[in-house]
DNA sequence: GATTAGCAGTCATTGATGGAGAGTGCTAAT
DNA sequence: ATTAGCACTCTCCATCAATGACTGCTAATC
């Protein structure tokens, strides 16, 4: 394509994607100062149109992007935009010293998206199940009470209170055995060795089934993927303003927020590199007027930004790239030192 | 006021909660099968509308009632409803076999509050700094890794890892010295001690110092209180159809998501009693255009209901109350007990 | 052959107009 | 105190015409 045209496209879904408003020969003209001739302009659009990138609402309006259009200018012309240094920074702070459990640390990940682009920012976690275990510990708080704690690569998984009134000694050996049978294995190598052993009944002592048993449950319960989404409230005016409806909008927000569908949803569509998914380039039928630009992190987790078709997709995603990188980086760090520390911790 | 004036009132409210539209003498006359004529109820409203209960929203339209209107209509009126039993059972089961931390119980019950009154449900979580500590516990994990579990009446606060080449005997050391000065204290109290003491450069072994440096970090950062609110989706649609405008009815949802303003302005206004704080009662200024149903629950703990100000006050203080109560009441257990049990522990 | 000026044609948007319908308040009768 | 009847008010909706923003086409120009 000749380049004139690309610049009429580029400078087209620019101006929609910042106005809202359907472009027309004359405000090209004006904003962009090109030193052609408004004539020359509508005889690109023509052709524009005719390839289907760009669109007129009637017959005398101004011309805007089509779905295939912006795909094309994600595709060739997204020049990636560096984030406000400053604005960018003051954000990154308080995320790199927030020393945090993973849930809190995926929660703030997701605000941060969702500020630092404007539009909706989620974080699906990462498949726990294919990290490995670092240790389990069971220490006797008082009489009737033992805690247990089950510590994977990625940093304490659960945490839990059982009655039992075995002695410490017990507790240490009980303990002793399940590390050195588990210490090292995937989670759900793990999950499926608790569940067996939960149900051979007389085989062990009750004790180490006792363990087990709690051990599965924890697993079952906290290998469940979690989805953290925020800045809901900020999607939902521009998804009006799109012409969306109201119940569609919401319905929307409410898929956004089931953790089981629209976890499937990224799972499926996940890669490591950056991508968007534009309009009805989504499979999800509620997701075909909104565009969602995404990638994979750490152990299959998925994080990304939500937005309208006519969406900034340039900082989306310069946005995600970096988040998704600086998380990586977290996650990473927090494995190779075994778990997240304690700020000032000794 | 005259019996027949309180149903006149009395029905305009709760047609115009169902319907949303204003009412007219017609369909009273139509809906409720009252014995006089159309001109008479004509007469009552007019003195109602004098006493401020009712108004219309143009000279010749149907009434609709006043925030003072409902504000009796709350005072006198609510019959609480009883909650329609199967429904109530299916979402109470869940929640009872559901045994949780005390973040994800608080979540859950939020999110019950929304279903069971479809409007936005909010908990805040009660004042940890009342409770009492119930146990410091250290727990080596490995050569350089010490696992930290701060327990109080209300479960487990807190755990953190910790890089620390202490030997177990040092541990069990330290441990027995903090559990023998702490336990039993408010953890406010044990906030204050461990700043006080982890400033005490060179009194006490540095050892020390490290776990009193921990248990400030931990408890700084805990002690926030915390707001859960779920269901606020389905609360814009209704704001919206109250003629509310989108950006005001963003903002609404911005502040419920507020933990630090709305939590503060909650603390102030709840009372054990449930309660309703209708339109420009709230103090807040951007909660003047809706309503809140709400009382407080276990340690200064906060939980309710926030909808459009035509709510079904009848059903949200209902729910309020039973979900109140039997949160008060797993509380109150998990209390007792020392800490919540997971299930099927042995 | 690509670009440009000029112009007719198209279509959303806006504001005015008027009739229909719903509901009230008042008056006079019961 | 209640009721029937009626005039009055005000919203809601559809219709209509004027406005103005753009385009597509044609013919002239570089």
């Amino acid at each position: 394509m000749e380049d004139r045209k690309k610049w009429v496209l580029k400078a087209i879904v620019d101006h929609y994607i910042r106005t809202g408003q359907p472009v027309s020969s004359q405000t090209l003209l004006g904003e962009y100062g090109l030193s052609v001739s408004s004539a020359t302009i509508r005889n690109d659009m023509m052709d524009l149109e005719e390839q289907g990138l760009i669109r007129k609402e009637y017959s005398s309006a101004g011309r805007v992007p089509t779905e295939k259009g912006y795909r094309f200018f994600v595709d060739w012309l997204v020049e990636l935009s560096e984030l406000h240094r400053q604005a960018e920074h003051a954000l990154i702070e308080s995320y790199r010293f927030q020393r945090l459990e993973i849930g809190e640390l995926l929660r703030q990940t997701a605000f941060l998206l969702a500020n630092l682009s404007s539009y909706a920012g989620f974080v699906l976690s990462p498949r726990l199940e294919e990290t490995r275990l670092e240790s389990i510990t069971f220490v006797k708080l008082d009489a009737q009470n033992v805690l247990v704690v089950i510590v994977s690569e990625l940093g304490i998984i659960d945490h839990a209170v059982i009655r039992s009134a075995l002695s410490e000694a017990e507790i240490r050996e009980v303990s002793a055995l399940l590390n050195a049978t588990l210490r090292g294995r995937r989670l759900d190598e793990v999950r499926a060795f608790a569940l067996r052993f939960a149900e051979e009944e007389d085989w062990y002592d009750p004790i180490v089934r006792g363990a087990f048993l709690l051990l599965k449950s924890a697993l079952e319960r906290r290998l469940e993927r979690r989805l953290h989404a925020e800045g809901l409230f900020r999607l939902l005016p521009r998804l009006l303003e799109e012409g969306q409806d109201l119940a569609d909008a919401c319905e929307i927000l409410a898929l956004v927020s089931d953790a089981h569908r629209f976890g499937r949803y990224l799972e499926s569509e996940a890669s490591p590199r950056v991508q968007a998914l534009i309009g009805k380039e989504n499979a999800l039928r509620d997701l075909r007027s909104c565009s969602l630009v995404f990638m994979e992190y750490g152990f299959s987790g998925v994080l990304g930004v939500l937005g309208p078709i006519r969406m900034d997709y340039s900082k989306a995603f310069s946005v995600t790239t970096y988040i998704g990188n600086r998380l990586q980086a977290i996650l990473a760090l927090s494995h190779r030192e075994g778990v997240p520390t304690v700020e000032g911790g000794a």
